[in-house]
DNA sequence: CATATCGTTGTAATTATAACAATTTCAAAA
DNA sequence: TTTTGAAATTGTTATAATTACAACGATATG
């Protein structure tokens, strides 16, 4: 899988390029995990002077484009996540690792309309144990 | 619809009976709102002594006995929703309020395996515009 | 009645996030 | 090159939700 260019993204949605950015997005694109903003923090303050401030504000910013999405499938943090293909996420309540989940039967929702309410967006988030955690179990 | 009795929940679940429980579980039952815990604190703290750490502790201990769930639908709040058939969730970003959903064309999931995580539950958050919103706006 | 257990209280601590004023950056204009 | 001004970043302080914990009180059991 190519990983894409963070300038280019920045580019493509407008957004002026600065270090602070470029660094962040760059991380997210990297990871596979789901990082909290501390995690970003503690990844990325030795490549380039961040503060804190500039984490929220920029995820913030993100997420307004449409290049990150926030995930509350935890209680008290809030998780970010890069946006390619539409997908869930499941949260293992031993590990707490959280998957992606690709191509469920269904993900529609979008663009709909519910109880005449009109849907933008719907999150799924799955809860239960993962496929690691259930094999060390069996040990 | 017929109520049903707080004491008697508690006692199905083996939950010793005090007056802040029932209070709790009371105002849960009659309120359509999926309350905070700050709702709940100043809708019934006339109604019995108690506190803030009581309505924490009160409302982890329903969660566990599974009498009520915890809703994250909300990115800085805990909402809590009593549980009787299963259901999903809207909140609007216009107005804040939160509709519950039923009846959605799929409901699976639980007890259910996905890419080999066994799923013990799903919360299923819609985003929107709810129906009272879209009408106001259209005028 | 004595005592052990459980529930509640009140307060203090913790944590994530937001707000804000001061400073820095940087590109465009002069 | 220098100036200028908006935008970005910083560091700090504030806020709000939640948790931890020690002390107190109620209750049930023997």
């Amino acid at each position: 899988m190519v990983k894409p260019d963070p300038r280019v993204i920045l580019k493509e949605h407008n957004i002026p390029i600065t270090i602070q950015r470029v660094k962040i997005l760059e991380y997210l694109i990297r990871t596979n995990e789901h990082p909290t903003a501390d995690q970003i923090y503690s990844e990325i303050s030795d490549e380039a002077i961040l503060s804190f401030a500039t984490i929220y504000n920029t995820l913030h910013l993100f997420t307004k484009a449409g290049i990150v999405n926030e995930l509350h499938i935890d209680k008290d943090k809030t998780h970010y996540d890069i946006v390619r293909k539409p997908h869930d996420h499941f949260l293992c309540r031993e590990c707490q690792k959280i998957y992606d989940i690709y191509d469920l039967p269904i993900q529609p929702f979008t663009n709909d309309t519910i109880d005449g309410h009109s849907i933008e967006r719907a999150h799924i988030y799955f809860y239960g144990i993962c496929r690691e955690c259930l094999k060390k179990n069996k040990r």
